[in-house]
DNA sequence: GTCTATATGTGGATAGAC
DNA sequence: GTCTATCCACATATAGAC
């Protein structure tokens, strides 16, 4: 035994995949060079090579790190749902934590880089590069048929169309609010503290995304009358 | 007069700014090299430096071709709204309907290169390069306020914090559902032929925007009853 | 205004010593 | 597993002829 603490196995790697994810976030894909990103992780500019085999095949895995156990996780709440419920359809309001739970936890680790990654993920729904979507749609697919499938039992009422649009406007809303929380200044000024406070926004986003779920289907032909129709409803 | 047709004025740039819109849609600005640029728009390499400068002065001009008038557009639809109102606070569905209408109906413009741009604007939201985040937020301001002021007066139960954090959503709904409406059969197969019907799209985004906006204050110390909330207000 | 040819920089990837 | 040195493709931008 050495008198120096043992190296973590892999712990290059780990350096690697920290400083991929903060520059990826910070500059983009295409703007993050391989310079730049080892010297960030101070590790040898062919490291990256050695150990992922190419850049593309880095990013892969800067996602696959941390987006594997946090769908894992969704589907786990869902499934401890599902079992109280012994066969009833479940709460809306409890599907959609479910889903945005994992995600809002993550904003409040900043130190350990859970926050960059978000941040990351929300601005990669929409990247133009091709294999990119494909890469998260992929990671994404196992968890989305199970939440598709409770949405559409706790909600029978709306059809099948209106909730893939509604599930997607929900999406959307997450997917920006994470990606884009430290642009909320351009709107206005709100007090910073709450910008990473993740039960406050789990409570607003829950509120907004729960209601749009839940809000009575429009009738094409009447344009111009949702809120009454809102009003009538209740 | 010659035979031949009198060749437009411009019509180097022009084309030039029709094919970086849908390049840059289609690979990210970083992606979109000028060779390829320059290739697709018919014009010689060097045209693009000529007209605009640099490439950075060309994607600026992108922008500003389609988002000037559609931002004063959106203005307008609120001065009129405004002067129809004589001074009272305006419906908040009107204020949505004045704010999405612009942009949604250029997603119906397939041949003249709107829905291009649409969705290039829609992802340049959360766009890495922050001299793009700069340009948008520049452009976006002056409207921008205009809308904040109408949905306070609008909406004065919801409180200055709740309500920036309800625009952050909404306007994050829209972004993504513009820049990602070809991704809607990653959710489920919904009918192609509804994906670019902006009337069919407006009343489904107005439906959820607006419940959403009007959804009652959550109080935090009631985290899980924001379904109960809803059922008592009504 | 348009073109060719080129200057100048940077990118990802790798061969081969240690 | 780590490092240096280098290959080669491709980027933006421009100089100067037409």
């Amino acid at each position: 035994m050495s008198l120096r603490a043992v190296k973590p196995p892999h712990e290059t790697r780990t350096r690697i995949l920290d400083a991929a994810e903060e520059l990826f976030m910070q500059h983009g894909f295409e703007s993050t060079s391989m310079r730049l990103l080892t010297a960030k992780a101070r590790v040898n500019l062919a490291a990256v090579n050695y150990h992922f085999g190419s850049k593309d095949a880095l990013i892969e895995a800067v996602f696959r790190r941390r987006l594997d156990p946090m769908n894992a996780e969704r589907v786990e709440a869902l499934d401890r749902l599902e079992n109280q419920a012994a066969g009833q359809p479940l709460a809306p309001e409890a599907i959609i934590r479910a889903f945005i739970g994992a995600g809002l936890r993550m904003i409040e680790d900043a130190k350990g880089g859970g926050r960059n990654f978000i941040r990351l993920l929300g601005r990669t729904y929409t990247d133009p590069a091709k294999p990119i979507r494909a890469l998260i749609g992929q990671l994404y697919a196992p968890a989305m048929t199970r939440f598709k499938t409770a949405f559409e039992r706790a909600l029978p009422q709306v059809g099948r169309d209106e909730l893939v649009w509604r599930m997607h406007f929900m999406f959307g809303t997450l997917a920006y609010t994470l990606a884009a929380t430290d642009t909320v200044q351009l709107i206005a000024g709100c007090k910073p503290e709450d910008r990473y406070d993740s039960r406050l926004l789990e409570e607003r986003l829950t509120g907004f995304l729960l209601a749009g779920l839940l809000t009575p289907v429009p009738q094409a032909s009447a344009p111009s009358s949702i809120a009454d129709r809102i009003v009538q409803a209740a």
